[in-house]
DNA sequence: CATTTTCTGAGGTGCGCACATCAAAAAGGT
DNA sequence: ACCTTTTTGATGTGCGCACCTCAGAAAATG
């Protein structure tokens, strides 16, 4: 049988009140009673029951996603592992809501950040560039008693600020990884098509990408970043581009999150003998595109992961609890036709 | 404000007690306050709040992990990644003990399956082979009122029993795809190492491995199965007569999860240009040999993510809940030294 | 009127929290 | 220095959280 408040009061020999006190590490209890207290309850091997402490506490938890305004598959996805988690969470009082924000204004993302009110959110999850005033609007938050984590993208600004996604710099790596030992001997030039190389992430991936296949791979070479801006018109006209104006292009990595526009357009401008071809994160249309052998590989981070761990620490955060930190780290995982 | 089953008595007109009925569907309610309550529950859009239910039944979860008496490290692993959970889940009432048994004795098993109580243990996940007596003993667990989830090895026995782990058909097609592009053109025979063929996930990994390296890979020669029994003198023999009397060793794949012994010995055995080496399951050992890249991939399926998922299902089951089935999905992982 | 069915009431479950209590120490007055 | 008043520190009391359970009352049924 567990041991409860009572048997610890009990073999303390004092009331409720002041083990309730010892365990939550409030003041007013004399040192050697706190140590009596701690006596019994590691005699006893006491561990507080969760589920009635909040209870009691009539605790409640609602978190907030702020997401980027714009996107399309991969964004889809995290949005209805949201909701997923909505209802798997229901019955433990965890409410987690999605705000849209453009993420490229962050004057207008510190504004929300400013607003957002302590009585109505307990947690953020944002998603978001760095920049000089979200870092400090952050700052502000967790002032105020509101815990945040970086989500996906941006990095750790405090150490009160964990980030919920992959290293970028490795995922880089492992794509060049993949291309070099897929690709043959032959020379060839590889083409890196981003949505944008102002993000972070963005960077650290190309980096990583680059400082691996120019390191052991030095047949390939890889050509400069493409960039979409999200855009279908230009991101047609400078994937052709290229295209037309290099000879030999034997890889082709694409590296933002949302890979369906760019990899439609690189898949139509393809004759005969494609390149080998990685994209980042698994949606219907890379997987799809994976599993009719149109793309190689696919380096992703699984959006239910994602979603779920950036609760689990928001929520141990508010507990004040220790996280199970091998449970949330996010694996880069490696996705073929066959573990699809 | 969440409504609460007073909320719901009030607008029904009916007591606690009569709404507790309703929710737990149990007799002794006329058909048309049932329909009054149920009317009254989606009006307030209540949910009942599980935290609390679960302190009112005074409910706790003992659940027995029954695990190979012989084993190395990925065994070491599941065993802390089971150490862990009791700590993280101590709040929650539920604790988890493992228990170790002589997987190639079905007839023991049957007697400890036969012997467990329902008072004592509320779920069991068992990590065993086949066998017709294992499932007629399960079988008999699922009418005594504890459920069973087969764990990594063995398969789905009933739709009482949930299978935890990876699909080993497809985990041997990874390995096969991998070997493969990993190859150079040249034709070379590949090794296949096993600690028994007589278990199923042997069978299927090996099954998956031969169909797709045959069909795309036709320059490379699949050799039949090398056993080792997990005896390290037999595996050392074995493993080096076929390097001696096979010339062009270009590839190995060592399918059994604990991978320590045999890459020892054939790391040991190879000469000048290694063989494409692939192996399973990540370990101090394995993920050493990757990171020194003595090794090409590892294919792994999370220890922490398979014990974890084990409690959840075998909580839901004892919860009468749903799973998230998105998040129990056992993902095969491809490991490579950029993505450890 | 005796059953059977349906429903209510009151008392748990482990813990948190606001408030009450009570002794000891500090401050103030003569 | 002595006594009274106020403050502080340390501990206990009792109710509430949202739900479950079971004995027994009320209502329906024959």
């Amino acid at each position: 049988m567990r041991s409860t408040t009572k048997d610890v009061a009990v073999a303390a020999g004092v009331s409720l009140a002041t083990v309730d006190r010892v365990l939550n590490d409030r003041a007013g209890v004399r040192h050697d009673t706190v140590d009596r207290v701690n006596k019994a309850i590691e005699k006893l091997g006491f561990t507080r029951n969760l589920v009635a402490a909040n209870l009691a506490r009539g605790k409640s938890y609602r978190f907030l996603f702020l997401l980027p305004r714009t996107g399309d598959q991969f964004l889809e996805g995290l949005i209805s592992r949201i909701a997923e988690c909505n209802v798997a969470f229901a019955g433990e009082m965890v409410q987690a809501d999605v705000w849209r924000i453009h993420e490229s204004d962050p004057h207008q993302i510190a504004n929300v950040l400013g607003a957002m009110d302590h009585e109505q959110i307990d947690g953020l999850a944002i998603m978001a560039p760095e920049s000089p005033q979200v870092r400090d609007a952050k700052a502000r938050l967790v002032e105020r008693g509101i815990d945040t984590v970086s989500f996906i993208a941006g990095q750790i600004t405090s150490d009160q600020d964990d980030f919920v996604g992959i290293d970028n710099h490795a995922a880089g790596a492992t794509a060049g990884r993949l291309m070099g030992r897929f690709s043959d001997r032959a020379p060839g030039k590889v083409l890196v098509i981003a949505e944008t190389m102002h993000a972070r992430d963005s960077l650290e991936r190309r980096l990583g990408f680059d400082e691996l296949v120019n390191a052991d791979y030095p047949h390939l070479s890889v050509l400069p970043s493409l960039e979409t801006y999200g855009d279908s018109e230009r991101t047609e006209r400078v994937i052709r581009t290229s295209f037309a104006s290099h000879g030999n292009i034997s890889g082709v990595y694409i590296l933002s999150s949302e890979a369906r526009l760019p990899l439609e357009i690189v898949l139509g401008a393809t004759t005969s003998g494609r390149p080998v071809i990685i994209a980042h994160e698994r949606t219907p249309f890379t997987e799809a595109a994976l599993q009719s052998r149109q793309i190689d590989a696919l380096i992703t981070q699984d959006p239910g992961h994602l979603v779920r761990s950036a609760i689990r620490i928001l929520r141990a955060r508010k507990d004040r609890r220790e996280i199970l930190s091998s449970q949330e780290k996010i694996r880069i995982e490696i996705l073929i036709s066959e573990n699809i």
